[in-house]
RNA sequence: GGGAUCUUAGCUCAGCUGGGAGAGCAUCUGCCUUACAAGCAGAGGGUCAUAGGUUCGAGCCCUAUAGGUCCCACCA
């Protein structure tokens, strides 16, 4: 017996329900399984601080549709979620928090902080998982990871151990960027730039024999404590003289060379740049190739050292200040000027980052990036949408050495040996390692690696490697990885130099690329501004199916996108009209069984819906598996809506009306009925996972789930190109008809005769056999549809389509001069119509150069609106007759 | 400075390999028709940024211009 719907569509209620019953049947788990081919996706693993937002709800959805698709499609579809340990954001965390409670890192320790930390994992790490849940993502969560587990840190060590030995990884003094704040090294991806308001400060450096000066500007003036030189370019000819002589350095009276380099632009300023070695990247290049002193003047958060007991303490802006008044009282500042200027920010905490020498651990990054360019070209792995290699390529051509040690203790921390006794330095896989030279215990290198260093791992690590697992050989390389194009460089790159390095193969075959998520002005979501929706709030409302519907509904991959509520009440419209469908079918079904009818017990109507939901099978597959997700959803959406509901069940209804009298003809109906919402249901799943899956199990209470149910395939059987043709005839038929009634503002109540004039047998065949499907469409009192105009009265309103003309009896209701002017207009339209086609037609280039198909088609229209004028001038002129007798 | 991308109906956006401009929302008209007013039936609204070019044919391809967004680099 049918089960019914409820009145109304409760998604809450439900949502819950069904997931608990996937996840307790095991739904989302895969395993190896050589009977079937492999679809694999690791989750971009959001971090244990993070909240739910738009952006992950987006991400998900995403990847929830790509893997439920191909599990349907008979792949052994594999989704592997996990979070990141995120050791920035974490510790800075879990600092704030025991600084509230009055504790300080320093003051416990590494490891009692750790617990800590740990602690804070425990209680909140999983919470973006559960949030995850609720927008349905089917994982498999058997296998949730964590890039700070066993088996990621197993991997950590694993590839630092193997990179340092082909010395792909090294230890070095460099100029790195330094976030005073966070009190660690970042990698120049994790810097970011932002225009500020400055100033740029004129200076005048006096030479030491007294005999001349030279002017420059700096928009720091602070760092000139660390001055040690004084650049000019070699050809610059206002400065040859003075190259080689010693400046006296304001305020610090040191002498300092002036020097000649490449770098300096002479067209710029006054052509003379001040050399801050210890606090400019470009000055720290210039001062190797000069061999100039590097004078640290600023301590790790960014106060001046005390080697200058004036300042010494200072924070780097009121040193600024103290300099600039200093410089001017010694007659050193020429002028002030405003100047705006990019500066460097931490991308975590905004501050402005300090650049600064320092002995940290990099990445060599030439020899990894070169494969990782060429897979790309190759088509190894490709983008969607394709563009997205330009930017691959520019930052991997364009890569330096990638700083990977972060002076914090959240997170894996390096590999590395020293032996405090003979200073030897080893790097292992081993715990605890003696020292080869002397045999005395060692201290770990007390720093941890940059977080991305184990998420560009993480396509292998969630599978078992370094380990050789069946995982690892059947699930990988991954199929598809989603992310935002914000992520590119972070991740995306870094992921595919150490795939290609570590397992030889590439990570993943496709990145699916998305934009933003943003406001309805079309501003980023952001915590400062207030403007985020919390994704949780929308499933609260409207439900989780709406959610996901809204976030791929008008939108290509890769553009960005506005949310607005509206949008969601839309989608939320959508659900309620498929479940609103799906109880009208179960309650006039009722206790009814249907059986599968007899080929020729199908009528035109069942033989027009399935024809066409079968060409929306073949569409939405293709669509899909070219990763058109929002043209593929708006295809379901409209047929659905228009095809199925407002066309199909309108047709139907008469035969359901009637199904004691002919129940052969109800049974063809019901069963068609259940066949395409079946199929519906199926299409529609991955993107509206829980309605479909509540209506399926109602629906066919035998089956188990619509989630691991087959996935519709198109079949020559039941298309049918010339049924869709007939039901088309149709429809223009009842749409003019219904548009004359409405602009003649026949009440709808009104039943009128309806006599139809086919222009052929074959049409007015057509016509009749489906006469009992639309008759009550067109508001007919009486209905004849015959080969000529026998019977129909004079004054009858008269309705021209492709194939037929409807007469309409309505006397009473004519305003001859207003069908006059209906049929002009219609005449008006006809004649544009003609002219373009007569235009293709009679150009010779067009029928010589086009192809057949379309010259045939063309020639196809030029009769039907030939015979289609020739009506509505005879109505035209009939009416002339009309209004000469009235 | 280099690069990417966008400019289509009042708003937000689709438009797949070039072959008669679409959706949602908004607006207007008429309907509580026994699945749905979160609905039904209709209507109006677009020189597809501009200028050239290729083509039988351009919203789509090429070039230039204007404006917007984003990324990278960066001049002290």
């Amino acid at each position: 017996m049918a089960k019914e719907l409820e009145k109304n569509y409760d998604p809450a209620d439900i949502e819950k329900r069904t997931y608990d019953k996937w996840q307790e049947r095991k739904y989302f788990h895969a395993e190896v399984n050589r009977d079937k081919k492999p679809f694999t996706i690791v989750m971009p693993p959001p971090n244990i601080t993070g909240q739910l937002h738009m952006g992950h709800a987006l991400d998900n959805t995403l990847q929830d549709i790509l893997i439920r698709f191909k599990r349907m499609q008979g792949y052994e579809a594999l989704w592997v979620p996990g979070t990141d340990h995120a050791s920035i954001a974490t510790e800075a965390k879990v600092v704030e928090k025991l600084r509230e409670q009055g504790i300080s890192k320093e003051e416990i320790g590494r490891e009692a902080f750790l617990g800590h930390v740990w602690d804070w994992k425990k209680q909140y790490g999983g919470r973006i998982v559960e949030q995850l849940k609720k927008i349905g993502s089917s994982c498999d969560w058997d296998r949730e990871r964590f890039t700070m587990d066993e088996g990621c840190s197993k991997a950590v060590k694993e590839v630092f151990v193997k990179l340092y030995n082909k010395e792909l990884i090294y230890r070095g003094e460099r100029i790195i960027n330094w976030c005073p704040k966070c009190l660690t090294s970042i990698s120049d991806a994790e810097v970011e730039y932002e225009d500020q308001a400055g100033h740029f400060w004129h200076l005048r450096y006096k030479t030491t024999d007294g005999t001349g000066y030279i002017d420059l500007a700096t928009t720091r003036p602070e760092t000139l404590l660390g001055d040690t030189a004084v650049a000019v370019h070699p050809d610059d000819e206002r400065y040859r003289d003075m190259i080689g002589k010693k400046l006296d350095l304001p305020l610090v009276h040191r002498e300092i060379p002036i020097i000649a380099d490449e770098y300096v632009d002479m067209e710029f300023g006054t052509g003379v740049v001040k050399i801050t070695p210890a606090h400019d990247p470009n000055d720290f290049e210039v001062g190797l190739r000069h061999n100039l002193a590097v004078i640290n003047v600023l301590t790790d958060d960014a106060k001046i050292v005390e080697d200058y007991p004036k300042y010494a303490g200072m924070d780097r802006y009121e040193a600024r200040k103290a300099i600039v008044a200093d410089l001017e009282a010694e007659g050193a500042l020429l002028k002030t000027e405003d100047h705006a200027h990019n500066v460097g920010t931490c991308y975590r905490c905004g501050t402005t980052v300090e650049p600064r020498v320092s002995k940290q651990w990099f990445v060599a990054m030439e020899k990894l990036a070169k494969p990782a360019i060429e897979a790309v070209k190759k088509g190894e792995t490709k983008f969607v949408p394709p563009h997205f290699d330009k930017t691959y390529y520019h930052w991997l051509e364009n890569i330096r050495d990638w700083c990977i040690s972060r002076q914090l203790w959240w997170g894996h921390q390096i590999p590395a040996f020293y032996c405090d006794c003979c200073n030897e330095m080893v790097v292992t896989k081993e715990e605890n390692p003696t020292c080869p030279k002397c045999g005395k215990p060692m201290r770990q290198d007390p720093d941890t690696l940059d977080t991305w260093f184990s998420s560009a791992l993480w396509p292998f690590s969630t599978l078992g490697w370094p380990e050789k697992t069946e995982e690892m050989d059947y699930f990988y390389p991954t199929s598809t990885l989603v992310t935002g194009y914000d992520i590119i460089l972070f991740w995306v790159i870094r992921m595919m130099f150490s795939g290609i390095e570590h397992t030889g193969k590439v990570p993943f075959r496709t990145v699916l690329i998305h934009g933003l998520v943003r406001d309805s002005q079309g501003r980023k979501m952001s915590k400062s501004l207030g403007n985020g929706i919390d994704p949780l709030e929308v499933i609260d409302k409207y439900g989780a199916d709406a959610l996901r519907f809204t976030l791929v509904t008008g939108n290509a991959p890769g553009n960005d996108m506005r949310f607005y509520w509206e949008r969601v009440e839309a989608s939320r419209n959508f659900a309620n009209k498929v479940w609103n469908a799906s109880r009208f079918i179960m309650m006039h079904l009722g206790d009814n069984t249907v059986t599968e009818p007899a080929r020729e017990e199908l009528e035109l109507t069942d033989r027009w819906i399935l024809s066409a939901v079968n060409t929306l099978v073949k569409e939405v597959t293709e669509n899909m598996e070219k990763y058109e997700l929002g043209i593929a959803v708006q295809k379901i959406y409209d047929f659905i809506w228009t095809e199925f509901c407002d066309w199909y069940i309108e047709l139907v209804k008469p035969r359901l009306f009637a199904k004691e009298s002919d129940p052969v003809s109800a049974n063809a109906a019901f069963w068609t009925l259940k066949k395409v919402l079946v199929i519906s249901l199926k299409l529609l799943h991955p993107y509206m996972p829980f309605i479909t899956e509540e209506i399926f199990c109602t629906l066919e209470p035998e089956e188990e789930s619509i989630m691991i149910s087959d996935w519709p395939v198109f079949s020559e059987e039941w298309a049918d190109a010339a049924v869709e043709k007939k039901a088309e005839l149709m429809k223009n038929l009842i749409r003019g008809i219904r548009n004359v009634r409405t602009e003649m503002n026949v009440a709808p109540s009104r039943k009128a005769q309806v006599y139809i004039v086919a222009d052929d047998a074959a049409s007015c065949e057509t016509l009749k056999e489906l006469s009992g499907a639309y008759r009550h469409l067109i508001s007919a009192s009486e209905l004849s549809v015959q080969m000529d105009k026998s019977g129909v009265e004079e004054n009858a309103v008269s309705v021209v389509v492709d194939k037929a003309t409807a007469y309409m009896p309505l006397a009473d209701l004519v305003d001859f001069d207003k069908e006059r002017e209906r049929l002009e207009k219609e005449k008006k339209r006809l004649e544009g119509e003609l002219k373009r086609v007569n235009g293709m037609l009679s150009n010779e280039k067009f029928l010589s150069k086009a192809p057949e198909a379309k010259v045939a088609g063309e020639r196809e229209k030029l009769q039907k609106y030939t015979a289609m004028m020739q009506k509505v001038e005879e109505e035209l002129s009939a009416l002339d007759g009309q209004s000469a007798t009235s």
